[in-house]
This record gives C-alpha cells, sequence and structure tokens, in this order.
RNA sequence: GGGCGGCUAGCUCAGUUGGUUAGAGCGCCUGCCUUACAAGCAGGAGGCCACUGGUUCGAGUCCAGUGCCGCCCA
C-alpha cells in the first residue's frame, strides 16, 4: 500500500481526523497482507477463539459489532503479546430464516416453491448465499476484525455437512437419536416443527368458554367444561375429573356425548386436573394438547389429529373441514350456542406460545419427529461447568446454565424444510429406517436386512445442530487435523447471553459427545445493545443504529470505543449517537497529538530513528546536565502503570475499563500533561537528542496500548512514525503490547509531577476565582516544610512559568499571617495582588471552610471512639489521625488568613 | 408460579477484598481563538448512593425485608 510517499518525516496530517480517508484502506491492507494467519506450528502458546457464525444471508448489526469489538481487542492483545492467535471466521446456513427469505423472494416472481420442487428450491437459495453471503464478511472486514480470512467456514461447506452427517450417525449408534410420533410445537406458518427453544410466549387477552356435555344415560343431565380453544373440541376423546374431587365421584364410569361430533367420551379420572380451574371438568383433546396428549397415553385414549399443517380443520373435522382455526372456533362457538352448549363465557388472559421465525401461535401437533436424548449429555455438560473445565464468565450465568441443564428437555431436531442438512436416514420398503453415513452404507445396512431403499429421510436437521459442532467442525474434525490439535479446545467463546441454550449448551453437550473435551475453555457472555431510551434495537421498532452508517460517519475507531466504554462487565450498552461522536474527538485528540509531536520533530531536524529508540524502557538524560527529566521520568513510570492495567483489564474482559484508563491517560496524562511540559524543551535544529527519544518512545509505547482498542487510527499513526525506522514490524498489530516491568516505576517522579499540577492547579484555580487575566504573569510564594515542594519550586520554574503563568519564590515554613491566599496539604501559597482582590480571597476561603470543617468533625468524632481506635487495624487509625491532622492544619491556617486580611 | 439482574450527579454508567471529603463521560455555568487539537484549553456548580431495619468501631459496598424497573424459565 502506498498511501504514504516516503518523506523525511511522514507525520504531515491534515489537522482534523478523517477516519474514512484511512479505514477502509487499513481495513484491506489488514486481508490482504494476511497479517492474521493462525499458524498451527507456531510454538507459541496458542489462543483461539471461533466466531459465534451470524446468519449468511444477515448484516452487520450494533450486537455484531459489540461483540465484534470486544474479541477483536482480546485477540489483538493475545497476538501483540506474544501468543499464537487463531479468530476462526465463518456464516451460519439459518435454515428457517434464510428458506423464508428466499421462499419471499421467489413468491414476488410468482415462484412457489412446491411447484418447482426440492432441487431446484435449493438451487435459488444456494444463489442467494452467493449474491448476498458476502455482505457481513466485508462488513466485519471493514471493520477490522483481525479474523484468519483464510480459513473462512460456512455451516453447509462440504467439510462441516460431513461432520454433520458423522455426529448424527454417532449418535444414533449410541442409541442418542430417536425417532417418533410425539407433540412437537408446530409453527403452522413455516410449516415445521420447532424447538422448544423456539417458542417465544407473550400474554394475550382472550375467552374462556363454558361448554356443555350431555352425560350419557342420564336425561338431562350435563357436564360443564372449560376450555380456551372450543375449536379443539371436534377432537376431544375423554373428559377428565380430578380423582378426588368428591363433586364428580357420581361420573366415575360414565361417559358423556361430545356435541356436534356425537362421539361418545368416556369420563376419566387423572391427577393433571386441577380442581380450582374452571368447573374442576376438562375436555381431553390428545392431538392438539400437551398435557392430554400424556394424560391420552396413561388412559389409552384416541388421538385424533382435527388441524392440518397450517392449522386449518381437517377432514377428522367433518362439517368445519378446510377452516382455519379461528373462523372454526368462531363456527363452533355459535354452533354451541345454537344448541343452547354454551353456558357461559369469560374474559381470560393466557399465554400464547408464538414461533420466533413466523410470529404465528405456534400449534402443540402430534407428529413423527426427530429428537435427541439430552439427560446423559446435559450430565456431562453440567459436570465441565462444575469442575471448571469451561468457565462461565461473569459467573451469574453459571447459575442460569446450571438450571437449564438440569430441566433439559429432548431436543427436536428435525425440520420440515428443505435448506439444511437432510437427515442421513434411509426408509425401507418395510416402513424400518436406516441411519448411515452415505447412501451406499445404507444400501449395505439395508440388503443385510433383507430390504430395499424406498427413500431418504425428506426432513432437514435444526440449524442448532450444525451450530453446536462449529468449535470442530471449522477444524476439520472428525478429521485429525493439525488444526484441531493445535486449536481445539478453543480458549474462549465470547457470545451474547440470548443465545446461551440455542448455543452455548449444545456446543458444550456436542462437543464433549464427539470429542471428549469442552468446547472451550472460558465464556464470556456480553449484553445486549440498547438505544438511548433503553429499548431493544429491533427492525420492526426501527430504532436500530447501523454499525455500518455510524462507522462511515465517526469511524470504527470511535465506534468500537464508544461501545466498549458504555458497557461494565456483561451489562448492557445503552448506545447514544452522540456518545460515538464525543469517542471521534478522542481520536481526534490522538490524531492532533501525534501530528504536533511529528511537526516538532521535524522541526528539531530529527527524522530517523531506530527500534532502539522506540523500545526504550528506562528514559535518557539530557546530554549537556546528564539529568532526567522530571516529565520523562513521570511519563516512563505513568506508562508502566497503564500497562499493568490494561493488560489485566483485558484478560480479565474488563473491556470498559481498558477503554476509560487509557483515555484518561492519553488526553489528561499525556496531552495535558506531558506534551505540555516537553514543550518547554523543544528546539528548532538541534536533531535527535535524547529528550527526542524519551519522548518517541513515550509516544510509540502509547500507541501500541491503544492499539487493540482503536487499531486504525493506531495503525496509521505508528505506520507514519516509524516509516523510517529500519527492521520494525510490518504492522502495529504485529509490535508487541506493552507490558509492565517492575524496574520502571518512579515513585518520586510521580510525587514531584503531582507536587507540581497541585501548585499549577491551585494557580489556576485563584486565578479563575480571583478574576485574574489568564495570561498576566503573576508573583508569588510557595510556603512549605516539604523539602519536596520547594524543590519543585526551585527546579520547575519554567513549567510553573508556562503551566500557571506564575513565578514562584520557594519559602521554608508556614507563611506569615495573612500573606497566603490558598492553603493545600503540603504548602500554602500567596500571590502578589492588588488590595481590591481582597474580599474575593475572603469568599473563596470562606466557601472552602465549611465542608472541611465538616469533615474534621467526622473524623474528630471517629478517632473518640474507642471502639473505633481499640478494633480498627493501625493504618487505619494511622491514616485517620494523619487526615485530621492535615483538616486541622488546612483549616487553622485559612483561618489565619481569614482573620489577617 | 420459580429464578436472575438493576436502582449512585440532569442523562448514561464506573465503584475490586467494608476504611480519608463517593468518581468518569456527556450535558450545564464562567472565562479564554495560550504557536497540536474550538472535535480545543482553564475553572466551576451539581449526589439523604431507591426505602426500612440489621451486622460492624465503621456500610454505596455485607445480611433481611419493602418498593419500582427489566430479563429468563414454566
Amino acid at each position: 500500500m502506498d498511501l504514504w510517499p516516503p518523506c523525511a518525516v511522514c507525520m504531515r496530517l491534515e489537522k482534523a481526523y478523517d477516519p474514512s480517508q484511512i479505514e477502509p484502506a487499513w481495513a484491506e491492507w489488514w486481508v490482504q497482507e494476511g497479517l492474521f494467519r493462525a499458524d498451527p506450528e507456531s510454538d507459541k502458546p496458542v489462543f483461539s477463539l471461533v466466531i459465534p457464525p451470524p446468519n449468511v444471508t444477515g448484516a452487520l448489526h450494533m450486537g455484531h459489532m459489540f461483540e465484534t469489538s470486544q474479541v477483536d481487542i482480546t485477540m489483538r492483545w493475545q497476538r501483540m503479546r506474544g501468543r499464537s492467535v487463531l479468530w476462526l471466521p465463518g456464516t451460519d446456513h439459518a435454515g428457517i430464516a434464510t428458506q423464508m427469505l428466499v421462499e419471499r423472494h421467489l413468491a414476488k416472481s410468482g415462484i412457489d416453491r412446491l411447484e418447482i420442487g426440492r432441487d431446484r428450491f435449493l438451487e435459488h437459495v444456494w444463489d442467494w448465499k452467493e449474491h448476498f453471503g458476502g455482505r457481513i464478511v466485508g462488513q466485519l472486514k471493514r471493520v477490522g476484525a483481525s479474523c484468519d480470512w483464510t480459513r473462512e467456514r460456512f455451516t453447509m461447506d462440504t467439510g462441516l455437512s460431513r461432520a454433520v452427517t458423522e455426529c448424527f450417525v454417532r449418535l444414533w449408534e449410541r442409541g442418542l437419536v430417536y425417532r417418533g410420533e410425539y407433540m412437537v410445537n408446530w409453527d403452522p406458518g413455516t410449516r415445521t416443527a420447532i424447538s422448544d427453544l423456539e417458542v417465544e410466549y407473550s400474554p394475550k387477552v382472550g375467552s374462556l368458554w363454558y361448554l356443555r356435555y350431555p352425560v350419557e344415560g342420564s336425561d338431562g343431565e350435563f357436564i360443564t367444561v372449560a376450555t380456551t380453544r372450543p375449536e379443539t373440541m371436534l377432537g376431544d376423546t375423554a373428559v377428565a375429573v380430578h380423582p378426588a374431587d368428591e363433586r364428580f365421584r357420581h361420573l366415575h364410569g360414565r361417559s358423556v356425548t361430545l356435541p356436534l361430533v356425537g362421539r361418545s367420551l368416556p369420563v376419566i379420572c387423572d391427577e393433571f386436573v386441577d380442581p380450582e380451574f374452571g368447573t374442576g371438568v376438562v375436555k381431553v383433546t390428545p392431538a392438539h394438547d400437551p398435557s392430554d396428549f400424556a394424560a391420552g397415553q396413561r388412559h389409552g385414549l384416541k388421538c385424533i389429529t382435527v388441524l392440518d399443517e397450517e392449522a386449518r380443520i381437517n377432514s377428522a373435522g367433518g362439517q368445519y373441514e378446510g377452516l382455519d382455526r379461528y373462523k372454526a372456533r368462531a363456527r363452533v362457538v355459535r354452533d354451541l350456542e345454537a344448541l343452547g352448549l354454551v353456558d357461559r363465557v369469560e374474559q381470560y388472559t393466557n399465554n400464547i406460545g408464538r414461533s420466533q421465525r413466523s410470529g404465528l401461535a405456534v400449534e402443540p401437533r402430534v407428529s413423527t419427529q426427530w429428537f435427541v436424548r439430552t439427560r446423559t449429555l446435559a450430565e456431562e455438560a453440567i459436570r465441565a461447568v462444575e469442575d471448571g473445565r469451561t468457565q462461565i464468565i461473569p459467573d451469574q450465568w453459571q447459575r442460569n446454565y446450571f438450571e437449564w441443564m438440569r430441566n433439559i428437555r429432548d431436543w427436536c431436531v428435525s425440520r420440515q424444510l428443505w435448506w439444511g442438512h437432510r437427515i442421513p436416514a434411509w426408509h425401507l420398503e418395510d416402513g424400518s429406517i436406516v441411519v448411515a453415513r452415505s447412501e451406499r452404507e445404507a444400501r449395505e445396512q439395508a440388503t443385510r436386512r433383507g430390504q430395499q431403499i424406498t427413500h431418504r429421510e425428506t426432513d432437514v436437521l435444526d440449524t442448532w445442530f450444525s451450530s453446536g459442532l462449529w468449535p470442530f467442525s471449522t477444524m476439520g474434525w472428525p478429521d485429525d487435523t493439525e488444526d484441531l490439535r493445535a486449536f481445539y479446545p478453543t480458549s474462549l467463546l465470547n457470545t451474547g447471553f440470548d443465545i446461551l441454550f440455542f448455543w452455548v449448551a449444545r456446543m458444550m453437550m456436542l462437543g464433549l459427545a464427539m470429542t471428549g473435551e469442552v468446547p472451550f475453555h472460558k465464556v464470556f457472555i456480553h449484553g445486549l445493545v440498547r438505544d438511548a431510551d433503553k429499548q431493544k434495537m429491533s427492525k420492526t421498532k426501527g430504532n436500530v443504529i447501523d454499525p455500518i452508517k455510524m462507522t462511515d460517519q465517526y469511524g470504527t475507531d470511535a465506534v468500537r470505543f464508544a461501545l466498549v466504554a458504555s458497557a461494565g462487565q456483561g451489562s448492557d450498552v445503552v448506545l447514544k449517537e452522540e456518545r460515538i461522536a464525543g469517542y471521534r474527538t478522542f481520536a481526534n485528540k490522538i490524531w492532533n497529538a501525534l501530528r504536533f509531536v511529528g511537526m516538532s520533530l521535524e522541526k528539531a531536524g530529527a527524522d530517523v530513528w531506530t527500534p532502539e529508540d522506540l523500545a526504550r524502557f528506562e528514559p535518557l538524560p539530557d546530554e549537556e546536565t546528564g539529568v532526567v527529566s522530571l516529565a520523562d521520568r513521570w511519563i516512563f513510570s505513568r506508562l508502566r502503570s497503564v500497562a499493568e492495567e490494561a493488560n489485566d483489564a483485558i484478560e480479565a474482559f474488563r473491556y470498559h475499563e481498558v477503554a476509560s484508563t487509557l483515555y484518561h491517560f492519553f488526553w489528561h496524562e499525556f496531552c495535558d500533561w506531558y506534551i505540555e511540559l516537553k514543550k518547554l524543551s523543544f528546539r528548532s535544529g538541534g536533531g535527535l537528542t535524547n529528550g527526542w527519544k524519551n519522548m518517541l518512545a513515550a509516544t510509540e509505547r502509547s500507541l501500541r496500548l491503544l492499539h487493540p482498542v482503536m487499531p486504525f487510527i493506531t495503525e496509521d499513526l505508528w505506520q507514519r512514525l516509524t516509516a523510517n525506522t529500519p527492521g520494525r514490524a510490518r504492522s502495529i498489530a504485529l509490535s508487541g503490547y506493552p507490558q509492565p516491568r517492575e524496574g520502571d516505576a518512579d515513585p518520586l517522579a510521580e510525587r514531584d509531577v503531582g507536587i507540581l499540577q497541585g501548585l499549577v492547579t491551585v494557580t489556576r484555580n485563584l486565578r479563575s476565582e480571583l478574576g485574574l487575566p489568564v495570561r498576566e504573569v503573576v508573583q508569588g510564594t510557595v510556603h512549605s516544610h516539604d523539602q519536596a515542594v520547594l524543590e519543585v519550586v526551585a527546579g520547575e520554574g519554567d513549567a510553573l512559568l508556562k503551566l500557571a503563568a506564575a513565578r514562584f519564590q520557594g519559602s521554608h515554613g508556614k507563611a506569615p499571617a495573612g500573606h497566603a491566599l490558598a492553603h493545600a496539604t503540603e504548602f500554602d501559597l500567596g500571590l502578589d495582588l492588588a488590595e481590591g482582590r481582597k474580599q474575593a480571597v475572603r469568599d473563596k476561603l470562606e466557601k472552602q471552610l465549611a465542608p472541611l470543617e465538616k469533615a474534621a468533625l467526622r473524623a474528630r468524632r471517629r478517632l473518640a471512639n474507642p471502639h473505633f481506635t481499640g478494633k480498627a487495624p493501625a493504618r487505619v487509625v494511622d491514616s485517620a489521625r494523619a487526615t485530621l491532622a492535615d483538616y486541622e492544619s488546612r483549616i487553622e491556617r485559612i483561618r489565619g488568613t481569614l482573620s489577617a486580611i
């Protein structure tokens, strides 16, 4: 990439940072250069992660962006600190969602999938995938996700499909897959079974109808049943009462007649009946209600299905055949009313289960489906978390995981769809089934049984079945590959709590069952991205903030920073555009700081530096005086602390802490104090002095600290800063992450800069409170008992003049009465002022006195308490004494000043 | 019905094992175009840490209860 022709100092930057000028090019360069390619042969320690594969037809939303930002921080950090990193990207075929999308698309051109047939339809879906599948991948590249794009996978790739078949066959062979007629959640919209997890419940106000069924052999006697779904009465095969319910003892062993149909229904006794609900008598419809289905099994009742795949009444519904379930309901009620069999109707609110996909009310339906037996799989998955092989962070999610796993039900994995992994089962002439890795293998099995294959199973597998294999199917399983050996189990999974059960739990179960190992050692669960009103972002609400739009407008770095800085560990992000704009100004600050450093270096005539100059850990002394400047000692010490905090925070997934630490350091320490102090020693034409070398090293190290969080601007500036440095890394992403070294701490420098900052701040404050002209140099005296303060006053006169516009004399001891105007812990400060300012001084000091006296009173009371001095640890008591002494000293000095002026 | 989380400045949120006068960003007020940045600089105001009780020498932090908000499961 030759965006930057070599120049003496490649730092002639525009005044304002414009991310759109640099980001797309760097994003492309990172991919082209293959900087993030994983090396299975590396002997470095490994850090690996697979991306939660987004839907292949999807577009990047803020949730992806948030997750990607966090992961990218971790991955770039791991890479910079010398790990062999694999970040494996890819996409998911998203069975139902994609099939619906393509069906809708085809419908617009008047094409019906049932007319064109399975094969033609699948061709259309693949076309669609080729056409739109690249979008989200391109967006991930654009926002700088440092994935190994050479390893991109898709859940329907040949290799992954083979893994799906292999897994299914192995589960079948172990008796962990079974097929049978059971009640499942049926989505009449997509006309497929769906799993329990794909049903979303919401309360809906409806009616509770009380229907009267005539008792047989007892003329004129009725029993009344309560139901929310009168149309299902067409499929009733019994009525039930609780065995201990005395009210209905006389009905035991009797029968009733089902109105409209005329069928005779036995009265059964079963404890599933709640005597408190309705009348205490319930109609039993085994084909259309889960608990009725179970009761039907217990009592050997017939199961009469009256609804078809689209929830219309079928031929078993007699005169109602062909009616939609809601129309049928109205007709049934009307007809019963006409017969006087509707006793009454009450308003009733119940929870309606809706399909996550179609939004239609789910219909409990008996059908033949494939299930994974989950109990033993779940037990192993629970154990793996209990014994710490996999750690869930933050740990509150562990409880949810255990709770769900312990109450898990068998997993319905068959879907009546076309787009997905077709179940590797073949039907034989005698109605039996073989499960096999291939049609040939199936034929062999059939032959052994003396049978012929009639056809292959038409159902496909739940999308989450293939997603459940993702951590190892993507690395070549079931073969024993180099990647699997190097990178599996993966180190970390970063994902949202919304798919903890859908995905994480299934990966745990299938991973352990197939590979004998946990799929990942740590799971970090992040929160949701919400809008400014804390609402979930959704297309239907129209409140989505498009990450790509924000990226184009403010820069990826700003969007990433806003996302990670806005969320405490594991908590939701409330995202406002102003916040993103705020971090663009931070990027601009960095840009200008580097612009200034570059310009100044150019003026100084320094243009070439060595890697050693950049990697310096100890500041160099001034060539003439042989002394290391206070500013340099201080910034090197601060860099050490910040490196420590940043490393610790990233390691522990405290991303918001990384963000705020770096933000504060760069802006309020590096820019506000370090650069300002260094300006004092800037000279033209002096070349690359030691002072410059120190600044260069500090600047470069700051960029490296920031890189994982703000990859684009730091890459760009780092490339410019090091353009003429021989032997440097190709990219900042491949340079080292700053590590704290014990010897780099300089507590004396930190103390002295603290004093300097105190003097400057107190002076500025006085200046503002007293209304002194901003740049008028004032004279004054600093009184202190502390030798360190007097040394700073004597040694940092230039800094005080520049930063506080003041010339100070040091004076040992207390200030004479009335001379000082400000009283800090370590010093009194006096300025030479005209008389007229005295009242302002008085106001200011009196304002300070009140809270100080309150605090002193509290401290005094505490120290007077013998329980405190007796029981609290000595260090706490000592520090309380010191604090009180400080309060009292300041109060006394302020009072002294007040009475003297 | 069972479970989980939250309640701290006008807004969005930090606050590690209990220990000085509770922090940040944004917003607000005042003054500055100081030779990197007005997307800037300097200064400032603003808080019964939801409520009640308890443990403790000491509670935003630990315990119990109450209220409100949100989420998950049935």
